[in-house]
RNA sequence: GGAGAGAUGUCCGAGUGGUUUAAGGAGCACGCCUGGAAAGUGUGUAUACGGCAAAACUGUAUCCGGGGUUCGAAUCCCCGUCUCUCCGCCA
């Protein structure tokens, strides 16, 4: 959530940045709610730390009344100290539910974009950053999408995933199988070769984390929980990796902090079905490789484009035909303050498939988390988190299969070979 | 899953109702001492939210978490979480 100390300080900044994200005057008065809550916190909070250090201080002399053998007169300050409790007692359900309403308001608020974001509402304002200057994969005349590819070569099937759970949960095999083992091992090597820390974190996590992140409340219906532990299962690597560090006061010195994990990801993307989302295109369960950096204020926008260059170049590897787009503020995540959307080009459906997304959530996630570095003077900060996939693997799957198709087989790149252990499928 | 023990600051560790304003030790930082270092020695060493224009200073909260008893709780009571030991189960 965002900072109260940058709401008050940077108001202007802030509603600008709602603005981009369709805010009206009517719901930017939330922002002037805000202020005026956090104005009755203080006050709250100044009354009841009063009335406690009175409280504090009669009790003590009732210690010393009775270590002196004074008890009748310690005896008459009870009965003063019992007043004062009631009072303080009131106080503090004011003070308790002013914070609360406060809260619900600050978790209501999404993350203000950078003065660099395009304002925006829908997809189709999202802006071009980098294009796609060479010529689309030409494909054989009888080229299909990669579900009838996944039945050719037998390499995924959906029809058994919706015997063993549902639909939307693909059993990969044979070469489809190792396929999707390979591209996990491949974007870990490079992550790693980048810098990354590997992790291999819990796949459930709970609420608490989901929280810090920014998952609960604003996407609870995304994920599936499980109400018997009270837990979620992941909807990204994110969440758990980002967590590592919740709570944390770090050396100045120890940033950045990198580190990478591989997961499954589980999405109830309920209600988002329809003819576009046929095969890999949306699943309720995929694999990818995430990216995760803590950084200094400072360098967090230079490290979002080093993650933005480090995914153009597993794109690069994996001979894909890709194009960059800046999102504008309508189509951004609610937590992120700049997001660059990476789409692979799916030759045989003719359509962009989106494979990564890599963002900057600067401030409104450590906020949450506690994640903070001490500066050079000392002084406590929180610091910026960033993430990104590098990659998503099931619509990577499927550009691979239908861009690469030949009437032979389908042909794997080469970065792969070493993974796959075939150069070709079929 | 059953039984028992435990959780105190960066770490170790004392603390069973009131000068605890959390002893003591270690570590760390800075200074003194030294040709330099070690040893010795002195000082400092949490976080959050407030008050003051700000600093100095100062209030409140925090001894695993939540609730309770009390004028007063690290300390007593209840609930929960986690860790350790033993037993059971188990890849």
């Amino acid at each position: 959530m965002l900072q109260l100390e940058i709401i008050r300080e940077e108001k202007a900044r802030i509603v600008a940045g709602l603005r981009k994200r369709n805010w009206n005057s009517s719901q930017l008065k939330v922002i002037d709610q805000i202020i005026v809550l956090d104005d009755q916190r203080r006050s709250g909070q100044k009354e009841l730390d009063d009335a406690r250090a009175e409280m504090n201080k009669m009790a003590k002399s009732i210690g010393a009344l009775m270590g002196q053998g004074k008890k009748e007169e310690a005896e008459q300050q009870k009965k003063a100290v019992v007043l004062l409790k009631d009072k303080e007692k009131s106080l503090e359900e004011v003070l308790a539910a002013t914070k609360h309403d406060l809260d619900q308001l600050l978790y209501s608020v999404p993350n203000a974009p950078h003065k660099s974001v395009p304002t925006g509402k829908t997809p189709e304002e999202n802006k071009v950053f980098k294009a796609w200057a060479k010529p689309f994969p030409t494909l054989p005349a009888d080229a299909v999408p990669h579900w009838d590819l996944g039945k050719k070569y037998n390499l995924f099937d959906f029809e058994l995933g919706v015997k063993l759970t549902g639909s939307g949960f693909p059993v990969y095999r044979g070469q489809g199988a190792r396929l999707q083992r390979a591209l996990i091992q491949f974007f870990l090597d490079e992550a790693v070769k980048a810098g990354y820390e590997e992790v291999l974190p819990p796949h459930l996590v709970n609420e608490e984390s989901a929280r810090a992140t920014g998952q609960l409340p604003d996407k609870e219906a995304q994920m599936y929980h499980c109400t018997e532990d009270n837990l979620y299962l992941i909807p990204t690597a994110e969440v758990p990796v980002t967590n590592i560090m919740r709570d944390e006061i770090v050396n100045i010195k120890d940033l950045p902090i990198k580190m990478t994990a591989y997961t499954p990801c589980f999405r109830r993307e309920a209600g988002a079905w329809g003819a576009h989302v046929r095969g890999l295109n949306r699943v309720h369960q995929f694999d990818k490789v995430e990216i995760v950096r803590v950084e200094h204020p400072d360098n967090s926008y230079k490290a979002l484009m080093g993650m933005v260059a480090h995914v153009s170049k597993l794109m690069t590897k994996l001979e894909l035909p890709y194009r960059i787009l800046l999102l504008c503020g309508g189509d951004m995540g609610f937590a992120s303050a700049k997001t660059f959307d990476f789409e692979v080009w799916s030759a045989a459906q003719q359509r962009w498939l989106e494979v990564s997304s890599v963002s900057n959530f600067e401030t409104f996630q450590t906020n949450r988390l506690k994640l903070r570095y001490r500066d050079t003077n000392g002084k406590i900060e929180l610091a910026h988190t960033l993430n990104g996939s590098a990659l998503a693997l099931a619509r990577i799957v499927a550009a691979l299969l239908e861009n690469n198709q030949t009437a032979d087989g389908i042909q794997m790149p080469k970065a792969l070979w070493k993974y796959t252990g075939f150069k070709k499928i079929g």
